[in-house]
DNA sequence: CGGCATCCGGACCGATACTG
DNA sequence: CAGTATCGGTCCGGATGCCG
């Protein structure tokens, strides 16, 4: 099979949209409705307010959330997930399947290569 | 769900295993059968010999591939999917669909996006 | 043929300070 | 509250050259 490998280059252009180190946890609170940005911050633990700027930016840019303002005093901005981003997730979560089977075997192979 | 984001997590550790730029289109090209080092650098057009050291080394250490050495001159290498990397390839499907289905709507927004 | 060592540019990411 | 701007560290990846 000669498409193989454009199926390897489009997931890896999928894993260029959520491959960072915080795409995931974000959209990850999100999946519970739509977040504020002060809940973002709290809810994804360690990420700092440019990392979440950043990445809310990028996602909206691709489409996986949508940016909602409410123009008052104190500024109000929230952010959800589209429809396309929900499927995204949805599509994860087969590897996240694989990870819970895999995980270990795969720490203990490390482990056993790493020892030598 | 307060489990929500341990998927994401584990996710993310599948991500960080294939998730660099040349470990699935390796992964790829291995589905084919047992490859030599050289054939590899052949078959996946744009990869440094570095860079193909390191990748296979990688994939090596996580147990996505296995290692031969036919000790002859000149040297043969050779390498393999493991039965645990094609479980990992064959997850991987479930998003080539997805990005089959979405790159294009994705690419539009994006460019709807960048037009502001 | 297969692999390692070194150098280097750029991308990613975090901390901090400042703004509407 | 929700950003923006700047600086600095770290790591990925490419180019080159050498070794068994």
């Amino acid at each position: 099979m000669q498409d193989e490998d454009e199926v390897c280059r489009e997931v890896l252009q999928i894993v260029s949209l959520v491959g960072d180190k915080w795409s995931l946890p974000v959209l990850g609170q999100l999946r519970g409705g739509r977040r504020r940005f002060g809940e973002l911050q709290r809810a994804v633990p360690g990420i700092s307010q440019r990392m979440l700027t950043v990445t809310v930016r990028k996602l909206e840019r691709d489409g996986l959330v949508s940016r909602h303002v409410h123009a008052s005093v104190p500024p109000q901005v929230a952010y959800e997930l589209t429809g396309i981003g929900r499927s995204l997730l949805v599509a994860t979560l087969g590897l996240g399947e694989w990870a819970a089977e895999h995980r270990v075997a795969i720490a203990a192979h490390r482990h056993r290569f790493d020892a030598n």
